[in-house]
DNA sequence: GACAACATACCAACCAGTTGGTATGTAAGT
DNA sequence: ACTTACATACCAACTGGTTGGTATGTTGTC
């Protein structure tokens, strides 16, 4: 029996079989961002990625030098899908930056809903387990995680000149600081296997950058919630 | 050459070469706390921790059933030590449950001081982990955080009842956001390999906290910064 | 036919855990 | 006081399976 017929040999789906030529790299990838999310980067084995891949070690060492280029690579791949992701959310659209930014937040949210392993941080689970080790890991999810952040400021810096801010921050500080109320969620809802948990803390969040920001009489551009 | 003539087998300092007898459980836990925080619990190893502890596997698993074993117990080790620190710490002190609870956060940012692996959170990182993987530490991890957000839930609900509050959030979920944010603040450092990240976002907890409370008049008790 | 994209087979190092032993303390019996 | 009996605390050497990585072959493509 030879092969299938199929004449597009980039099919992404030709049963449930062996997977076209050309996709071992992207199926690697796949099932990185997959197993780093279940067990972390070191209890993941090549083994692991290349069964769940569907390919051979020799196919997963053609493409990578060594498991941690592919810890370089699943960081540098999870950044840029993050970064397709963000830029076409809607978030974007409303007129006033505050209610960009508020947005942003509550789009965030919307993501923390489903299983765990679906929303949770790719570079910041890796980071926080390797940051002392592989040190070309770990600057790969800082890359990752600092410049999301860095998409925020001009948003946050614009509602501080509009309506300005209660408190002595500058806009890089904000940004940082959602990353990290995000980052934090996460971990508080692995340990309690409850993905409100992060929820909640997306909600503070919230209402922080209701509180923070004042209009010129004092009174909440958006209400603060109740 | 018989021993040395130490008349206190149980010394804790007798010079640099073998540790008194009884002290392995104790050795081995303390280096475990250490590796877990430099390279995480999977990477870290049974022979890094004897060779870290100064003792054989034998003693290891003499105390120990397993490594999993071993990391169950290296959680509770962490909620009994953090469980001390922060009993006698002196955030206790003001009559203002606010003030209290301002102090509190007060004193986790001059605990967030030091090098990155000596101020981090053994069971964040581990429970970031180990999560999917490891049911029995995941739960021994949760039990060390919650348990440690819970001793903060009546000082907060002191001063919910006593200054009101400006959005409907209870002292649980409060109490448990300051944990996400401190938690996702050591994300940012170890990712960005800089103490000062987690600072950053302790400050922005406080100012939260500043910003939520309110008295009868509408002004801040404590003033908010600038 | 040259080169990229795989697959197969294999290896040395390392891993958690085991085995069988020794040193030390301790309580009872005499 | 001195032995016997037993338990705890620890050690050195070993084991079977796993690990990241390699050497070499095969297949499709331009």
């Amino acid at each position: 029996m030879i092969q299938d017929t199929a004449s597009d040999p980039t099919s992404a789906d030709n049963g449930a079989d062996k997977p076209a030529r050309g996709q071992a790299r992207a199926r690697i990838l796949d099932a990185a961002r997959a197993l780093i999310r279940e067990k972390g980067y070191s209890a993941m084995t090549v083994d692991d990625l290349c069964a769940r891949a569907g390919v051979t070690k020799g196919a997963f060492f053609h493409h990578f030098r060594s498991k941690e280029d592919l810890g370089v690579a699943a960081a540098q791949d999870w950044a840029q899908m993050t970064g397709a992701l963000f830029e076409q959310a809607p978030y974007h659209a409303p007129e006033d930056p505050l209610e960009r930014v508020l947005a942003y937040i509550r789009f965030r949210r919307d993501l923390v809903a489903g299983p765990i392993p679906e929303f949770t941080c790719v570079v910041g689970t890796m980071a926080q387990e390797i940051h002392g080790s592989i040190p070309a890991i770990r600057d790969a999810c800082r890359d990752s995680i600092f410049a999301h952040a860095e998409t925020l400021e001009a948003d946050i810096q614009a509602a501080i000149d509009k309506y300005g801010i209660r408190a002595p921050f500058d806009a890089k500080s904000l940004a940082l600081h959602t990353q990290a109320v995000i980052q934090g969620g996460f971990i508080l809802a692995k340990a309690g296997q409850d993905p409100a948990l992060a929820v909640q803390s997306v909600d503070h969040l919230e209402c922080y950058f209701k509180l923070l920001f004042v209009d010129s009489e004092g009174v909440q551009p958006a209400g603060v919630p109740a």
